[in-house]
DNA sequence: ACACAACTATAACACTTGTTATTTTACAAG
DNA sequence: CTTGTAAAATAACAAGTGTTATAGTTGTGT
C-alpha cells in the first residue's frame, strides 16, 4: 500500500555513533549524517523528531558500548578498583570523542557519572566490597581518592599528557592503592 | 589627519575575554562581541586579521590570567605540590570555562599543559626542588603522580563531581603527598 | 573652509545550521 | 494497470557564521 523504507533506523543511529567516535559531538549535523548514510535529510526527521533526539540516542548508545567496554576488559589486576580503573583509562585512550561527551561535558549528560560507572553490574559497589572483604577500612573514602586519581589520568591522555601501557597502569594503580590506604 | 578611533584594541580584546569566562569560546563570534562592545563587526577585523587571531588573543590572556592567579594565590601549605594543587583546583572551580580551554581542548592549546603550569616563576621546578629539599628521593615521580591526582580533581570540579572547600583540598593533597612518598 | 584619510556602520556574500514545505518516487492493494 | 499512500528527494526558509565591499562619518592638516 506503500514505500518500503530504504532508510532505516540504525543506519542513521549506526552512522550517528561511528561519526561521534571518529569526529566529536560537533560534527552529527543533519546534512552530514544524510551524507554519509547515502541519503537526504528527510529520513532522519522521519525517525526522529528533531536532532535533539538523535543526540540523545547517541549519548545512550555510548552509554551503553562504555558499559560493554568496560564488561569485557579483562581483569589482571588483583586490588580493589585498579581494574575498573585501568578499563577506564584505556577507554580514554581508545575513544577520546566518547570520553569527553560521557565524562567531560557536563551540559550534555543526562546521567551522572557514578550512574553510568556503577552500570547494571554495579561495578563500583562490587569494587568497594572487595576492598572491604580484603580489610580495607573506610573503602568508600579510598574509592574516592582513588577515582580522582583514576579520573586524572583519563582525562590526561585526552591531551597527550598521560600514555602508560595497560600494564603500566595497572602497576601504578596498584601501587597507588596501597599508598591511600597505608595512608 | 585622520578620524579618531573609537574603539580599542583593548575593549574588543577585554569584551571577548570577558565573554570567555562567562560563556565560553564558543560564545565569542565577530557579531556578538561588536553587540557586547557597543559597535559594528569592522573593528574588531581592523584591529585583528580575522577572528582567528581574536582567539588567540584571548587564548595568551588567559594564559596570562591563570599565571597571575596562580601568584597571587595564599600559599599556606607546608608540603611541596599542595599549594600549587590547591590553586589550581580553585581555578578550576572558579574559571570553569578558562580552565576547560587552557588544560582540556587538546585542539586549541598552543602551549603544553608543563609550559602553562611552570610559566615564568618556574612553579613546578620551584615545587619539585622542595621536594628534594625536603628529602624527597624522587620528587619528579612524584610531582608526575600528584599531577594526576591534583589534575583529577580539577576535572571532576567541571562536571560537579567535586567539591571540597580550600581548606579540606589542602589537607587531602598533603594527606596524598604523604601516602605517595611513603609508597 | 576644505579636502583627505582613517575609522565606523551598513549591507551584502557565501556558507552552514535545524527544520519544514513541496514535489517526486516506489510499492502494494484493488 | 490504476491508484493511493508512505518514503525519499529537492528546495526553501530563517537564523547564524566569517568576511568583505560599499558608503558614510569624523577629525585634522592645509
Amino acid at each position: 500500500m506503500a514505500r518500503k523504507e530504504s532508510v532505516t533506523i540504525d543506519m542513521i543511529l549506526d552512522t550517528s555513533f561511528a561519526m561521534m567516535r571518529e569526529e566529536g559531538f560537533q560534527n552529527i549535523t543533519a546534512r552530514k549524517v544524510a551524507a554519509k548514510v547515502g541519503c537526504s535529510t528527510q529520513p532522519i526527521f522521519r525517525v526522529y523528531k528533531n536532532m535533539e533526539e538523535l543526540w540523545d540516542a547517541v549519548y545512550d548508545k555510548a552509554v551503553q558500548y562504555f558499559q560493554d567496554y568496560l564488561s569485557l576488559f579483562p581483569r589482571t589486576g588483583k586490588r580493589p578498583f585498579s581494574n575498573l580503573g585501568v578499563a577506564y583509562i584505556s577507554f580514554a585512550k581508545e575513544e577520546k570523542k566518547l570520553f569527553e561527551l560521557l565524562f567531560l561535558s557536563g551540559g550534555m549528560g543526562k546521567r551522572s557519572m557514578y550512574e553510568i560507572l556503577n552500570g547494571d553490574n554495579g561495578n563500583v559497589v562490587y569494587e568497594i566490597n572487595l576492598a572491604r572483604v580484603q580489610g580495607c577500612e573506610e573503602p568508600e573514602d579510598i574509592f574516592n581518592k582513588m577515582w580522582i586519581f583514576i579520573h586524572g589520568a583519563a582525562c590526561l591522555t585526552l591531551t597527550n599528557n598521560y600514555d602508560l601501557s595497560n600494564v603500566q597502569t595497572l602497576e601504578l594503580l596498584e601501587q597507588t592503592y596501597d599508598g591511600f590506604t597505608k595512608m
